[in-house]
DNA sequence: GTCTATAGAACGATAGAC
DNA sequence: GTCTATCGTTCTATAGAC
């Protein structure tokens, strides 16, 4: 192979392999090869199979969290000295990873995938990636969270977090099997538009009236 | 080792490591020395890794989705010829997770685990596991969820039906985590909270108002 | 019904030529 | 920077003794 482009298509490949069959299932080989390249490659670019992975979820991952945080900035601007709006906070979560899956002009349902392959993934990897990408924005979003609603304790404004994060990970783990079967309807290309339905849905859940943690069932 | 009960054993170290690691990271090797048996045995008992982990999931499943219908079905009946009230779907939804989390006693996070699993499984085990156990319960609810929600379109209904599920499954992947670091104050024993909070969480966003599919940001 | 032993293939990693 | 060849390990599955 001409020189210069084997790190890139093995990213390529790995996001691929890595979307479809998580850590423990992508294989070297067939990665390798599906790259047009050889087993050696790998070690020589990235050192081993984790650190290859773990470089593709960085790549990934880092401009969507910087995103966040402009457009969480940009959402405390624009209220100034009122309390952000619950939906401006919710966009600014969700909607950078539509730009992200876009940014090649068409929509790429693979790199979704992958970013929600990240919840049940083995401890040792997802340790890590949590770790190295994910407590400055958790926090600032937290702690945003809590100021905007001061009535919610802040126990409960975590779980309703938890429940925000889990959809929106679930949601995109899913999203390239909701043309299947009865489905097929829905726009699979339209992320944006499944960003913004998610971002009503999640908000409207955050304001649920908060019962004192003791109601029955 | 003793005759007749290494087939529970076996079920039993499959749902450890199945939750784990997934399918791809279990090891026939680890979960037979875990199980206090051998390779030999999961051949004889079960036929294959794949029918092994199956069987688990079928175990598992089944009985979830039979309280699924039955608690629907209970709800049809308490509501007459009224609409179905919101909060008893989603509880017949989620609520069988906690019972069957719950079956001996103390809670079974392992369980939890292994049923976040299922979204982001390869595709032909997914695919498998989905068409086995679920297409009667999913089209169950979501008929109902139509019925009481008269005033969104059916496609409305299902994103939010799949957002709700979304939600569900990643909060049982992630709950075993949610013990660590900031959110050590998280009961992470009361499963039937938890689900209590979700069910609440989802039928508020549920009830999101409805723009008509065009809104704006 | 349970075991040991092993077949046969695939795995990640690396040495060394070019 | 890319390749071939191969090392040492681990994998699932199975044959056959008890």
């Amino acid at each position: 192979m001409e020189p210069g482009q084997t790190k890139e298509r093995l990213l390529q490949a790995a996001e691929q392999f890595y979307a479809e069959h998580g850590f423990e299932g992508t294989s070297m080989r067939e990665l390798t090869a599906a790259a047009g390249t050889n087993l050696a490659a790998v070690n020589y670019h990235f050192g081993s199979k984790k650190a290859l992975l773990m470089e593709l979820c960085r790549i990934r991952i880092e401009p969507i969290n910087q995103d966040r945080m402009e457009m969480l900035e940009a959402a405390r601007q624009k209220a100034g000295s009122a309390p952000i709006l619950l939906e401006d906070i919710f966009a600014a979560f969700f909607f950078p990873v539509g730009r992200q899956a876009l940014q090649d002009g068409k929509p790429n349902l693979t790199f979704l995938r992958m970013a929600g392959r990240l919840i049940s993934e083995n401890d040792e990897f997802y340790e890590e990636m949590v770790t190295a990408f994910f407590p400055v924005v958790v926090e600032a979003f937290l702690s945003e969270l809590e100021r905007t609603a001061p009535g919610l304790p802040p126990v409960e404004v975590r779980w309703r977090f938890h429940f925000a994060v889990s959809a929106l990970v679930g949601a995109l783990a899913q999203h390239h099997r909701m043309g299947s079967s009865k489905c097929s309807e829905l726009e699979l290309n339209d992320v944006e538009g499944m960003l913004r339905r998610l971002r009503d849905f999640v908000c409207a859940g955050f304001r649920a009236p908060y019962e004192g943690g003791e109601a029955g069932q």
